[in-house]
RNA sequence: GGUCCCGUAGCUCAGUUGGAUAGAGCACAGGUUUCCUAAACCUGGGGCCAUAGGUUCGAAUCCUAUCGGGAUCACCA
């Protein structure tokens, strides 16, 4: 929006003085506001090129540019060169008025249009409940499928599971160690490597109410009964702390059909094909040293299972196979050796790895006052993704796991995220929203109605300059996250934009300020109110009219 | 030991592609409401950007080494 305005001069201007050296006009936001609304250093790029002082050069510049005087207030030289340019109010309040007219699809882009992308997240196997980790990772992994779909991408939304395999066999036996202890045995032993969660209980109570008796003996008929009921019970559960989380994913691909359908067998013979897989102690190897990784690893043991890898390559290639030009995976950082081993499988089947973007998050500690509370797998005494939802419900789980980086360490403090009051950051966005709503209320109550005649120039306070600045940010921040994977970025965006409008709100009275004025500024308002709503609706936030 | 992530204000974290005086929230101290929601707004103090070198007009940002925290490194998934 500013670069069509403001570039084109500077490119004009630089074949005007003839230079022709290949540089970028980069334009970027100072953060001093006295520096302008954009900035330059492409003269300080010429310098060492053509020789000169960065500041002559910026003088010759800004000597010989034309530009829309209208649009643009002015243009001047400071530091050791930069070139400062600042947008007049005009320009602001036309952009307000583009913005209007064209709707509640601002921000939305059509740079993804006939792109199929397949976001996979969650991908958690169904022997066990959800944990903040998996939150974690879900949240993210939604909030990048909504904003590819921003972006207007194709996306489809994927869960990867396995429910074969020794995992499933160990939640099997787990369950039925406490069906025994349950029903006739308090002494039976449990498995060494069992899962040790209460939810394993809780299933060998529903299977005792279901079967009573009917499944004491041991033999595998049973126990492939047993596993079944967990897996479901498992499932059931998952999928609902994911619908309360709003999160629903369309595709859910499980591991075994890559072995039913034939398509291990199928990537086993292309590497051999390409001479990339050997066998070695009776195992088959994947020549990854031959892709420039440090070790060759086994894809099939060699009691003929495959190891994890192969299902994992297979997976990738059949995503590639189904269509898709873009495949993104939400992992949790205990994956992170995976990747490259994936990456090298997926170039050696002849896809381009560039086309897979591994969003690798690491983890979340919950802390209470300063305190680490412990999510101990082998106490049982897990603390759930589903206890934190009673607790504090979706709206701030959702923020609390999207407010940081996917790279750095999350700190979830739950008392501050039980906090119903203004110190918890979400309330802050939500608010503006609400606040919003209960203006427009407020103006239909005293017949003040939005029409057609608006006159956007009447925007000329500083907290409505700077609240449509922040406004205009808007795609481009939207943009940037979904470029870089981090929904954080938009939460920040968000809480800027609250900000600005509170300011706005607290200096400037919408209602009973002259009809034109009030008009103009609910134009305004409105434009905030659904720019905040569409932002919070990409995070999964609702966004609430009253608070 | 190898690989990856992190180290920035008392705490939790931002910091675009290397730019001008390093920011926010919370906490702390003070102020604002006869007025559309005070869950708001305003003011203030607070920093050896882990450490040491290097690259250049210019480094929190890039490179190297070191220290500290986390993850990972199977014919487990």
């Amino acid at each position: 929006m500013y670069d069509e305005i403001i570039k084109i001069p500077f490119q004009n201007v630089l074949s005007k003085l003839n230079i022709h050296e290949d540089v970028d006009i980069i334009f970027e936001y100072p953060k001093n506001p006295s520096h302008g609304d954009l900035s330059t250093n492409i003269a300080m790029q010429l310098a060492g090129k053509l020789k000169k002082q960065p500041r002559q050069i910026a003088q010759e510049i800004i000597n010989t540019i034309e530009y829309d005087k209208d649009l643009i207030e002015k243009i001047d030289i400071a530091g050791a060169g930069f070139i400062n340019i600042k947008f007049s109010n005009k320009f602001y309040t036309l952009a307000l008025k583009n913005i209007y007219e064209n709707g509640e699809n601002f921000g939305k882009s059509n740079k993804g249009k006939g792109i199929r992308v397949n976001v996979e997240y969650v991908s958690v196997n169904p022997t066990g409940l959800l944990h903040l980790g998996h939150g974690r990772n879900a949240c993210i992994g939604d909030t990048i499928a909504n904003l590819y779909e921003w972006m207007g991408y194709d996306v489809t939304r994927e869960y990867y599971f396995n429910n074969a395999g020794n995992q499933m066999n160990n939640l099997a036996k787990s369950i039925y160690a406490r069906y025994r202890q349950q029903l006739d045995n308090p002494d039976f032993l449990f498995p060494v490597d069992g899962y040790h969660g209460d939810y394993i209980k809780e299933i060998a109570d529903e299977l005792i109410n279901e079967n009573s008796n009917k499944l004491l003996e041991d033999n595998d008929e049973n126990l492939t009964t047993i596993r079944k009921f967990g897996e479901n019970w498992c499932f059931g559960k998952i999928k609902k702390t994911l619908e309360r989380m709003s999160i629903h994913q369309e595709v859910y691909y499980n591991e075994d059909s890559l072995y039913s359908e034939g398509k291990i067998k199928d990537v086993i013979g292309e590497f051999k094909e390409k001479d990339i897989a050997y066998e070695k102690d009776g195992a088959l190897w994947l020549a990854l040293t031959k892709m420039g990784l440090t070790d060759d690893r086994v894809i099939v043991k060699s009691t003929g299972e495959p190891t994890y890898r192969l299902p994992d390559i297979a997976y990738h290639r059949e995503k590639f196979l189904r269509g898709f030009d873009i495949l993104i995976d939400i992992f949790g950082s205990d994956h992170i050796a995976t990747v490259p081993d994936v990456l090298a499988g997926v170039k050696a089947l002849g896809f381009d790895p560039d086309k897979v973007k591994v969003y690798i998050h690491q983890f979340v500690t919950l802390t209470e006052n300063g305190e680490q509370i412990k999510m101990s797998k082998r106490t049982g005494k897990n603390y759930t993704l589903d206890d934190l939802l009673d607790e504090v419900g979706s709206d701030v789980v959702r923020f609390f796991l999207l407010m940081r980086g996917i790279s750095t360490h999350l700190e979830f403090d739950l008392a501050l995220a039980r906090e119903q009051s203004e110190k918890n950051p979400v309330f802050y966005l939500q608010y503006a929203h609400a606040r919003l709503c209960s203006v427009f209320d407020n103006a239909e109550l005293k017949g003040v109605i939005l029409n057609g005649d608006i006159d956007f120039h009447l925007l000329q306070h500083e907290t409505e300059i700077k609240l449509i600045k922040q406004l205009l940010n808007f795609p481009g921040f939207i943009e940037s996250a979904c470029n870089k994977g981090e929904p954080q970025v938009l939460a920040d965006y968000l809480r800027e934009l609250a900000s600005a409008f509170h300011v706005f709100y607290h200096e400037c009275r919408i209602l009973d300020v002259g009809e034109k004025l009030s008009i103009a500024r609910l134009a305004l308002a409105k434009v905030t109110m659904f720019t905040m709503k569409n932002g919070l609706t990409i995070l999964g936030i609702s966004a609430p009219t009253r608070m």
